[in-house]
This record gives structure tokens, sequence and C-alpha cells, in this order.
DNA sequence: CTGAAAGCGCTTACAG
DNA sequence: CTGAAAGCGCTTACAG
């Protein structure tokens, strides 16, 4: 690996003259420029970033905290990662992937090692750990998500309060005032995953408040039986509900739309059927409508922020940025 | 951010002995080890990772390079990387995503940065260009995939050739005569994606060896649509066609599987299924036999293979290490 | 048992 | 237009 002695030897030039032709900070002669850029080219030179980092010049890099969970949807985690580094990539900038389960120890790790400028959290709960000790830190935080405890750091997400409000004025709107909320795995919502909780708890608020009964049901798993089980439940409970507004995923979807239709239920005449908080539901053959998470959206201006934070641009730790999500009308929503 | 020199001066000692209770690597006074150690504590202090480095210790890092196509499938590539991450973190790595299109540059740059210690490879085509800038590398190269230009680095991959064979004499013993390889799309066997190529070729050439035709459809798409074209086109090409082997995904295998039904076509007793080089069909409602990818398999054993170079263990370069794939029999494979 | 000093590969005032 | 030297935060021979 050469450095920047090597180039220098071979130039024949001092080693500053070598980092000014690099750097172009200064104006070199056109000969010797041409020597070094010679003698760089040969030797395969590029400056090694350690060195320059200790100089106290930025690494680069960004780190991504994404602690795994035992429910953690691959598929839509990679949606997030891609996202983010795709859009630090265009600010040159790289990720270093963290995932432990407790981020907060790592956090600590990271940030004094010096090998990062920023630090980007993915997968926030409620109440963040990660987002208290990123107050100790002297990088930069910037959250995709909302967690309660957000002062000390910056914050990006869709308003998910206000997309649940919305699904039950827009249900209220059309004439539905029993609605079933099929959610994910309990153990989301226990662990306080931040969206879920949010629209969720804000749908059923709205619903108090507009006349509308919303129920809640978790899912035991996605596959046919647990559907039709979770639908039973639902429908004894409640036999009005003319709405059911999916929390969840693809499979699952597909199977509420098959067990509907083994009902002789017609969606949307008898039923209607709207995904919320859901992902990339656009690209699969059996459309719905959706209120669907917008990660490119969140994930490049969370990338946004972090590099006017760098940049010394903004001095408002603690803000929170929240984006609105767009509804996706596709033809299963209809008035009751 | 607290340095060793903070620390020396609230412990009262030198910056060195600081520097050796931190490591370990000499005997200190029980005294002076706890003034330091609590020095350390109260100043949240870890030693600078930059500094280390540039004395020559590892940085613990690993570069994972994984260029994104068109056709890249998000959810699929998550898989390997959690399972690679995951296993880097068991040795104390961290995973640094380089995701450029074209890998090979942004190699070369990682490699002269020395923020890695080496260089993991992902998304690995017939004949890649990475492999041939490994070469050029101080750094320990390992693909997760087979380039034919596997000198200079590590491969370790599924035996896919073995896989195709694999399933035409299981086929063969069957009874089946007439096969069809319902393919993905188009442009990833022409970009030289490695492993469906080489399952393709080696499941065509022993159809030949042992007189079973094996008809090759790429896809137009993963709908419903697509799917009848495509099975419409090859049982006109093939009216005889007994098992179909998909190398595609979950809903595509789905939508297959619908169509065949639509057909009244009876799976196994009238067609067999099998799903080939898939991922984690097992956790579908509709199970399907399949010869799936075994991701954790082979990312684990290329951090392994890792670990030994850089432990110095191992000066094989060039060597390949191919795993043989598990097949599961899920009740949609019959003799025919 | 502990400390003063060299050096890792750079960048950038300070000189000329 | 160019160079000699200090210093970033560490580790580790070299001394005592």
């Amino acid at each position: 690996m050469a450095g920047i002695k090597d180039v220098a030897a071979l130039a024949g030039v001092s080693i500053s003259t070598v980092s000014y032709v690099m750097s172009g900070k200064r104006s070199i002669g056109e000969a010797t420029k041409a020597k070094v850029m010679a003698a760089a080219k040969k030797l395969n030179y590029m400056p090694n970033a350690q060195a320059r980092n200790l100089r106290g010049e930025p690494t680069k890099v960004l780190a991504l905290s994404s602690p795994i969970h035992e429910y953690t949807d691959y598929s839509n985690y990679a949606v997030f990662f891609f996202a983010l580094a795709m859009r630090a990539k265009r600010y040159g900038y790289d990720i270093l992937l963290l995932m432990h389960e407790y981020g907060d120890q790592e956090l600590t790790r990271i940030a004094s090692s010096g090998m990062v400028d920023g630090i980007l959290l993915l997968d926030v709960v409620m109440c963040d750990a990660r987002a208290d000790v990123a107050r100790t830190l002297d990088l930069p935080v910037v959250a995709v998500g909302y967690p309660s405890n957000s002062d000390g750091i910056y914050s990006v997400d869709l308003d998910f309060e206000r997309m649940g409000r919305e699904a039950i004025e827009k249900a209220y709107a059309l004439g539905h005032r029993h609605v079933l909320i099929a959610g994910t795995d309990q153990s989301a919502y226990e662990d306080g995953s931040n969206y879920l909780v949010r629209f969720r708890d804000a749908a059923a608020k709205k619903g108090d408040d507009l006349g509308v009964s919303v129920l809640f049901k978790p899912s035991t798993g996605f596959g046919r039986d647990d559907v039709n089980l979770m639908l039973d439940e639902a429908l004894s409970e409640d036999p009005d509900i003319s709405l059911i507004i999916c929390q969840t995923n693809a499979v699952h979807i597909t199977n509420v739309l098959n067990a509907l239709h083994m009902r002789g239920l017609r969606v949307p005449e008898d039923v209607s059927v709207l995904a919320a908080c859901t992902y990339g539901l656009g690209s699969l053959p059996r459309k719905v409508d959706e209120l669907p998470m917008l990660p490119n959206e969140t994930c490049s201006r969370a990338v946004d922020i972090m590099m006017e934070v760098l940049q010394g641009k903004r001095n408002d730790v603690g803000h929170v940025e929240l984006l609105p999500s767009r509804y996706q009308a596709r033809g299963t929503v209809a008035a009751h």
C-alpha cells in the first residue's frame, strides 16, 4: 500500500507538495503537479483515511443503528437500509451497520471510536434508550422514527397520528361507523414500536370523537387460518364492521381478501379494505387502497438533515419533522 | 470527547500507563490501575480507533460490497446482509456497506483508505470485475458466490451446478421426462447472475444426458397474467410437461400454483412443482418442495473463512468452497 | 512498577 | 512556488 512518502520520493518532491496536489488547496507549478499526479497514479495512491480523520477531517461515514428483534421483517428493513444508504452515497457518505439488540452501548463505542461523523437511528421505539445516549455523544444523531424522548436528537417520521385520524375521518365521511383495525403481531405493539402504536391510538381516539367504533385485533400469524380466526372473533364482537384497516403486510392482506371472498363478502361493495403503514403494495398483483410508508421520503429527509447539521447549517437539536402520507386509492374503499 | 491525555491528567499518571491499563499488556500496580480505571470511567473514555488503526491495529470492520441492480430484490438481499453482519458481529466485526453499481472503484478506494480489514463480496456475477481488482489490493477478499475469475479471492457458494443436476436426476428417477424451468427475469441471466446461470445450465446439460427435455422460460413479470402467458407458451411448446421447476420467488410460485389450479391440474397428481434457488418459502402458508438457498450457511462460512485468513491461519487464495443444498420435501413433487 | 519519546500517515500553519 | 516541522491520539520499544 503506497503512502504519501512513496509518492513524494518517486516524484522527487516533499510530502507537503504531494498533499497539496491531491487536495488542490494550494496552487502548484504545472510541472510539479504533473510529476506528482504521475507518481500517484503509478503507485495507485489514495490518502489513508485514518490519518486524515486523526487530523479532524470528516470520515465520510455514517453509522446506522438498527437493532434486530425477533419480529423484525427483513424485507421491510432492507428498504430503509437501502434508502438511507443510497441517499448518503449522494453526499459521498458510506454506511457503517450496527445491529445490536441493545443499540445504546454500541452507540457509545462507535462514537468514541471516531470512525463516523454522525449516527442514524432506525427502528425507533416509543421510549428509545439510544436517544438518551445520543445526548452524551458529541456526534449528531438523526432518527427515522419519532421517540417520545426526542430532545437531544433530530427526528424524521411520517405523521402516523395524523394518518390514523385521517383514516377514520375518511371512513366517517364515507358512512362507515364500524371499523376493524387488523394489526400485526401483539408483541410489536407491546415493545412500543413507534408508528404502529401512534397510528392505532390516534385512530381509536378519533373514533371516539366521531362516534365510530374502532375494534383492534392484533394477529397471531399471517396465514389463512390465523386470518379466519381473527375475522371470526372480530365479526362476532362487532357484526357491523364495514371497513377493515390492515396494519400488516402483503401476505396477510392477501389472505384477508381471500377470506372475505370465501365468506361471500364483496370488496368494496360489502366490506371496504384499506392498508395502512404498509410497504410497496402497489407492485403486488392484488391492489388495495393504501396509506403507505414512504421510506424513501423519510430516509432521504433524514440524511438531508444530517448533512445540514454536519455542515453547521442548523442548530435546533430536538427538532421533529413529520411528513404527511399520501392516500393511494385503488378501488377497495367505498361508501357504506 | 475525552482522550488518553485527559484520562492521564485526571489519574495523575502518564499516557503510556493509561494505555497499558486499557490494553492489559503490562502489569500495573493495583492502586494506579484503580485510579486509571476510575478516571476512564468518569470521562467515558474509549480509545480512538483511528489512532489505533494508524499504528497498524485491525479496524475490526469489514467492507461489504453489494452492487445494486435494477432487478435487485431487496428482501432477498437483506437476508444475506443480516446473515453476514450477524456472523461478523460474533467476531467483534462491524460492516461497512458499499453499494455502488460499479463496485470495483469503490473497492480500491476503501482498501487504500485503511478503514477495513477485509472485503466481502455479494451479488457476484459470472465474470466479476471486483474479483480482478481484489488481486491488486493487499486486503483479503471473500466472495459469497462463485465467479469464474475466482483466483485472487476466496469464494463460498452453494453448489448450484450440483443442485441443477440433482433436480433433473430426481425428476428422471420419478419418471418425469418433460421439465419446465420457470425462470426469473431474463436480464438477470444475461447479466450473468452466478447461481441462476449455473443451475439452469447444469440442469439443461443433465437433461441432455438423461434424455429429459428441459424447457426454459424466463418470466416477464410475477403477476397472474405473466404467469398464465408463460404457461401457455410452455405448454404449447411441450404439452407433456409434468414437472415445473420455479427458479423465482414466493409471489410467482403462488401464481403458478393458482394458474395450475385454474387449469384443473392437480399438484402433484398431474403436475409436480419444485422451487429451486429460493428463499424461506417454508414460512409461507402455501408449501412447496424446495431446493432452497441457504444464506445463513454460506454467509457464516464466508465470514469464518475471512477470520481464518485475518488470523493468518490460511494462505490458499483462490480457494472455492461449494456447499451442498438440502432438499425440502413438502408434497408437491410426485412420481409421474 | 512507571515514564519519556518515537512514529503510524496524513494536513496545515509557518517560513522562505 | 515549495519545504521543514508540528501535531492529530494512540501503542510500544527503550530506559530507569
